[in-house]
RNA sequence: GCGCCAGUAGCUCAAUUGGAUAGAGCAUCAGACUUCGGAUCUGAGGGCUAGGGGUUCGACUCCUCUCUGGCGCACCA
């Protein structure tokens, strides 16, 4: 149900028959209950282009909105502010319709278009560690709520595994020989291993380069060892991603490597554009207002990331058809990505109908704000991050509750797992975000805990009533009217979460949903026995509904809720 | 030096993109129950939105200057 769309289009069937220019009204949600549901502020700015009082525009348009069983109630307020209140008959009818459908009334876009969504992209050098994580949830979080409201989304893990490095890194597989399998378990010791190799032998490091030319040239041997060397790689990545909950498998990965025959062309193509200029002997692209060149080519004939970038742009609008391209990476690429995307708008790989958008998000910092390491200043493993969320959260729960050892094992990780990524998620992505065991593992607060448990709290009313929900909506209250309003505001949150691409707008509606619920809880009981039954059928509607809503939103930002806590 | 981002209650964060008296949680204090799961709910105190100037009916939001912090500034990714 997208409210908004229809009060919006009343005001401009309004504006329109009271012979007002008003183009795209829109409407917000009122700032206070007082206010009503919805405000309509656009008087006020019409006041001067019209050279009229603004009451008297907003009297004008209330007068002239169409008869409409939506609209209970349009006041003017203040210097113009018209203040609109629902129907409750309305609300409950739509209620009632959203809780039958599957969908819970949420529609699918009438234009699919494909979307890319860029993240995680982890290195294959080394293990993955902290600094994938944001990157990692928010990406796929973004990528369930695209897919959600219909788009066609490819999920694409543009993993780093070519460069330079690769070249010292098969070398000491190779070196190590039979038993190199055992040596690949932890990556950053044998990155480290080979790094020290690298850096006291002379014969070795000549290896080395010589391994990387030959790579590169497409030399079998060389190959198979690189090729043995990222599968084992993925393999750790793939761990990860099974421990998160992520969805991203083997099909989304689109490595740098891929790209490789194209970086040429890519270079050739710019030059016959005309675009590219020689610089310090390096190829490069001049963007406007930019100091420094995008370098395309090195003066060593090299190529760059920039260079893979725009291949990997031309391949997903061409090939796979993007009108979308949201790149999932921390801030301090964002230099780098105007550039790219610049170049990509210059070259004609990124048409103007395809929107390029930078997701950025701020750096993960300890409690003290300083940027997130282990005791010994190392990079933390994500891995063992994850594994000491679910530790914690076994602590956290069974204080409050004695479980079997096999119960409190499942809850841990769906609980532990969903801290951490709640956390992340229900913070603007923007700023940088404070890790802080407590505060995420809390049973209080907007957390994931407090959502699990109004979920979980929900399917035991559930579970006591054992006939069949299948009564009408009956609004009686305000706390009923208010909560009936916030879970039809589902799909317009939906939808403002992925145009913004901010998953926190989605948590923001959890938690007031679920303090709504939590208040409506309290003062009206459900199964009590003196609850007559129209009334109890209705208000198992709203909590039914409300527990789908908990559910559904919360699968849309990956994580896992239980109806058992 | 140039550029980008941020600065909101003691702490962690919001603020529907320029709307009405800036909202939550934690912490503090005070309440509610013979608990449909109290892992709950009700209430109180706490703010010159870093600071100055400007734009206008109206500014946390836009412009400008200053301060503080973070980050980026060509052959790494």
């Amino acid at each position: 149900m997208q409210i908004k769309e229809k009060l919006n289009q009343l005001i401009a069937e309004a504006a329109h028959k009271a012979g007002i220019a008003l183009e795209e009204p829109r409407v917000v949600e009122a700032g206070k209950p007082e206010f009503g549901d919805y405000q309509f502020n656009g008087a006020m700015p019409l006041a001067k282009t019209l050279k009229r009082n603004p009451r008297q525009i907003a009297q004008a348009l209330v007068e002239a909105l169409p008869q409409n069983e939506i609209i209970a109630k349009a006041e003017i307020a203040g210097p113009g502010f018209i203040n609109l209140t629902l129907s409750a008959e309305w609300l409950a009818e739509r209620l009632k319709e959203a809780s039958s459908s599957e969908r819970l009334g949420v529609g699918r876009r009438k234009e699919p278009q494909t979307v890319v969504v860029d993240y995680s992209s982890p290195n294959m050098a080394k293990q993955m560690h902290v600094g994938h994580l944001r990157s990692t949830i928010i990406g796929d979080s973004l990528a369930n709520l695209f897919a959600f409201l219909g788009d066609e989304v490819i999920r694409q893990n543009h993993i780093g595994d070519w460069g330079t490095q690769f070249g010292m890194l098969i070398a000491y597989l190779e070196e190590l020989g039979e038993g190199a399998e055992g040596s690949l378990h932890d990556l950053e010791e044998f990155y480290k291993a080979a790094k020290k190799r690298f850096d006291e032998d002379e014969a070795f490091a000549d290896k080395s380069r010589e391994y990387v030319v030959k790579l590169q040239g497409g030399d079998v041997r060389c190959l198979h060892l690189w090729e043995q060397f990222i599968d084992k790689s993925l393999g750790h990545c793939e761990e990860v991603y099974s421990k998160l909950h992520v969805k991203l498998s083997r099909e989304d990965v689109r490595a740098e490597s891929a790209y490789n025959d194209e970086l040429a062309e890519i270079v050739s193509d710019l030059e016959a554009k005309g675009l590219l200029k020689q610089s310090r002997g390096a190829k490069v692209v001049f963007v406007e207002g930019e100091e420094n060149p995008l370098i395309i080519q090195k003066s060593d004939g090299g190529y760059l990331y920039a260079t893979t970038d725009l291949a990997a742009i031309r391949f997903r609008v061409q090939v796979l058809g993007a009108k979308r391209i949201s790149y999932v990476v921390d801030a301090r690429q964002a230099g780098h990505f105007k550039q790219v995307f610049a170049v990509a708008r210059m070259a004609g790989y990124a048409p103007e109908d395809v929107e390029l958008e930078h997701v950025s998000f701020g750096m993960m910092l300890d409690k003290s704000g300083r940027p997130f390491k282990t005791r010994d200043g190392g990079t933390v493993k994500l891995i063992e991050l994850l594994e000491e969320a679910v530790e914690r959260a076994k602590e956290a729960i069974t204080q409050k509750e004695a479980y079997d050892e096999e119960e409190l094992e499942k809850i841990a990780e769906i609980v532990g797992i969903g801290a951490v990524k709640y956390a992340d998620l229900s913070i603007n992505r923007e700023s940088n975000y404070i890790f802080d065991w407590d505060r995420m593992l809390s049973l209080e607060g907007n957390t994931s805990l407090y959502q699990q448990y109004a979920y979980a709290r929900i399917q035991s009313i559930l579970r006591k009533y054992e006939g069949e929900i299948e009564g009408h909506v009956t609004i009686g209250d305000e706390l009923e009217r208010r909560l009936a309003l916030k879970l039809l505001q589902l799909e317009d949150i939906l939808h403002l979460a992925a145009r913004e691409a901010t998953p926190h707008t989605i948590t923001a509606y959890l938690y007031d949903l679920a303090t709504l619920f939590m208040k409506f809880y309290e003062n009206n009981p459900i199964l009590r026995s003196d609850v007559p039954e129209d009334l109890r059928q209705s208000r198992l509607i709203f909590a039914q509904t409300t527990a789908r809503t908990l559910r559904l939103a919360l699968e849309l930002l990956g994580i896992k809720v239980l109806d058992r806590l």
